[in-house]
DNA sequence: AATACAAGTAACCAAATGGTAACCAGAAAT
DNA sequence: ATTTCTGGTTACCATTTGGTTACTTGTATT
């Protein structure tokens, strides 16, 4: 299996491919938007799960769990009852803002917003 | 449903959120990928094939016929025999290549290529 | 007469992802 | 005595995504 990318350099397998590489840490529906959300705070699970309601608590606990095992995440456990949790961004975990700001701009731009409109 | 976002704004649905918008644009295994072998240059469905080997021909036809749908890339067929397509960039597509080049240049960093070697 | 070519399509299947609802701990407030 | 608070976990189910194999088309070559 050989994989070649746009400079026409051969990759012998997609991992060695670096969109994909970063698509597979951050990709998915909830990754980036977490990320984002954290951003330069500390922020408590509660607070997050606030402003994203659309995301269920298991799915929310799930992601964070794995961009914690990843280094991007750091996780803070006060142990009170009841409990209190605060989650920041580790310096890997800040390298991807810029990125992550990117993503949001082009979100902004009006051929997101019809191509969204279109087709959602 | 409200979401919030690092600006504290409220958004009463997830596809008001910008990281949203373009994740579910150009989310998924390999549309970025495909968006940025395609990069600014005309390419016929078989070169694509060969350069992302990985990907069957059967998701390669879909994914390219979702990004033509969007309107990110366009498609000329030839009513040869044997057949001959060719694809490139529109400009709406052209307008993902620096966010691509970003995502790429984030995959080449330590960080990334760690958290794979670990994780994959 | 059979095979190869390019660019797909069709039928079918497996796996990953995401979502729901219920439940837990232990102290504090009603 | 019951409810509330927070940050989860468990079991279960539905949807989406991706993957495999075989097939098509019309001309040209072996």
């Amino acid at each position: 299996m050989v994989t070649r990318n746009m400079s026409n350099k051969f990759i012998d397998n997609p991992l060695n491919c670096p969109v994909t590489r970063t698509m597979s840490i951050i990709g998915g529906k909830w990754k980036p938007i977490i990320l984002n959300c954290i951003g330069d705070r500390t922020i408590r699970f509660g607070k997050l799960n606030q402003i994203i309601p659309s995301i269920s608590n298991k799915v929310l606990a799930g992601e964070l769990k794995e961009l914690e095992q990843f280094g991007l995440v750091h996780r803070i456990e006060f142990t009170e009852m009841p409990p209190r949790v605060e989650y920041s961004l580790t310096n890997a975990g800040k390298s991807l803002l810029p990125l992550l700001h990117e993503l949001a701009n082009w979100g902004k731009t009006q051929t997101a917003k019809k191509i969204i409109k279109e087709f959602a």
